[in-house]
DNA sequence: CTTGATTCCGAAAGCGCTTTCGGTTTAGCG
DNA sequence: CGCTAAACCGAAAGCGCTTTCGGAATCAAG
């Protein structure tokens, strides 16, 4: 079985290598005749062309990265591969593929950065989950390379980004929580380099200041990205003198873990003690009790993040590709109204 | 900025470019002198081979593909994630790449299959969950690409594929309801298209045989992999004149589904019935109440599989690269002994 | 029938790397 | 000191495709 190349259907046809490629990239100057004679050939003998040899001839990569946030735990991984499914998707319309990396260390991260600019392999690449310096981001300007980032860093104004406006998110948390009476509202917070931690806490905190609420230090804590972190984190606030009759938490995933300690409490979240997640995850609908959250569109995001990408690999301005969108309010039934007394003491 | 190629070198230090090529490739034909002078150099311009130009050379494409399962709902995807990850590590370690490709249809994803092997893009891919007879294992097949399945099809002699022995969990997992008193034991189970339905299917009813129990046909319902769906199937069983006092699920998204159904009854899971569900998802433990569940080992998985691929790759047999892991019973509160009276009526 | 403009295609030069082959140097040995 | 064998490197041919350039054939117009 040998591979069917351009030069082998050159030879069969009787004409020009280049004709053949040219035939088949429609090109103009061929003649309809000859086009269709090439096709079919081609069709007939399922040619494909090396796609090596393309790039390398064209210079176009043809191809984008995905470089995959370090420490996916398990549970944050819904997001990964939604994000995945939706890149493909609009990258397979073109015909690009979707390369996935990922790196350990931040150095690692660096060094596998230059390389894929410096190697070609790719003509474009999608960063998540931004720090709030991110020296990703200085890397990935400096290599001239295009490329979007999921989320925003602090200087946010030259590049391209798709994001969730997570700080209004919170404002809208603490504003429904208000609404049903509660007053001493609690914080679980992701870690401060992540650049989402600093944007949701400045959202919780505005949201607090919005209803004359003042804030207070003891009733923030904050914990890694993980259910039982979140946990310990959660009963540290609930066991204080004056716990919290509501909390916020940064992710779902933490905020899986609040509702275990308030469970190992005796008491009950959504009665009790009200609480709130950020993400919008699927599982919210089945823990105990399910899930109030503010749920992000991530529906087609993966779409739309690669299209900006692309645009930008054809030549748009960096900054002309910023897209902020909203998350919304998913009441299940971790929410309720203030319960007259505190439960504790 | 100009590219620094290995032209560049060669004209730099005043040597050919074979030569670079060759000190940079640790060939034995070039003194340690010049080798050391090469790879500083090199070092010290940052020089990066061009991938493409290199692959077209060689003609190893240095890159792998996963083949993501279709129809992978926000739900199923924790493990898609975790596999990458595997997968990765075990790549990046010899510095090849990872393509992820997904296909809609089952035609795209033949023609997909077709122009991976073409087009010379990969030089093996690795496919997961496949369906009973799979076409996209024949086509692996005759494409002469090396490739793994995560999982097993029907006829599994002869290739490559890692997998977990989901029978014999489910006849663990039917032992372990038995001895709790259990002798009418549901089942949900999965789209008979995917192999591993069959066999967990398989599990289900050796178990009961195991144990003397018969074979009962209006016990088991087939769903699809989503939690609603799933939960229509248990509220048909739960309402039958005959329930059954504990619920297998082929898959844990599945038994999310069940719980729900269960308590939706104003029945308690884990009291009035058991459920057992299989994968060992981390988001189990969150569940009302927390899910006991099969639990298989994905933990490097992914690396485990890659490096089997790898192995065939680099010219290993693939028959003799066939792993089978088995699962074990992670207990936490959907199970409990059987109680005395019938729920229904 | 000549001329100039089109239309269409062949030839050839790369893209940046690898690898074979052969030639020049140097070392080894009688 | 001459000869063979290593050791080392340069030259060049590809890998399979794209793309420019120019030439031959065709056509319209004068």
């Amino acid at each position: 079985m040998t591979r069917v190349s351009l030069k082998f259907l050159a030879r069969e046809l009787g004409i020009a290598e280049g004709t053949v490629s040219r035939a088949l990239n429609d090109y103009p100057d061929i003649s309809v005749a000859t086009r269709d004679r090439v096709k079919q050939a081609a069709a007939k003998h399922n040619y494909k062309p090396n796609h090596t040899a393309r790039r390398l001839a064209t210079g176009v990569a043809e191809a984008v990265a995905y470089l995959m946030p370090a420490n996916s735990n398990a549970l944050s991984n819904p997001f990964v591969a939604q994000l995945l499914e939706g890149l493909d998707q609009s990258l397979s319309h073109r015909g690009w593929d979707l390369l996935v990396v990922q790196a350990g260390s931040a150095e690692e991260e660096a060094e596998a950065i230059e390389k894929l600019s410096l190697s070609g392999k790719v003509s474009g690449v999608v960063l998540s989950r931004p720090y709030k310096q991110d020296r990703r981001i200085e890397l990935l300007k400096k290599s001239r390379m295009p490329f979007i980032v999921h989320g925003r860093a602090t200087a946010f104004d030259d590049y391209a980004w798709y994001d969730v406006d997570s700080k209004s998110a919170f404002i809208t948390a603490c504003d429904h929580l208000v609404s049903l009476g509660h007053s001493r509202i609690g914080f679980i917070g992701a870690p401060t380099y992540y650049n989402f931690a600093q944007m949701r806490m400045e959202g919780y905190q505005h949201g607090l200041e919005g209803n004359g609420i003042a804030f207070d230090p003891a009733l923030v804590e904050v914990a890694e990205l993980l259910d039982d972190a979140a946990e310990r984190a959660a009963l540290s606030l609930l066991r204080s003198d004056n716990p919290p009759t509501a909390i916020l938490c940064a992710t779902d995933i933490q905020a899986l873990g609040v509702l275990a300690a308030i469970r190992n409490l005796g008491l009950v979240p959504g009665h009790d003690v009200s609480v709130i997640g950020y993400d919008g995850l699927q599982f919210g609908k089945h823990t105990n009790p399910p899930l109030t959250t503010m749920a992000q569109p991530l529906a087609h995001s993966g779409r739309q993040i690669c299209d900006m990408l692309l645009a930008i690999i054809d030549g748009g301005n960096p900054a002309d590709y910023q897209e902020l969108r909203s998350a919304e309010l998913v009441r299940r039934m971790s929410d309720g109204p203030v319960r007259p007394t505190t439960p504790n003491e």
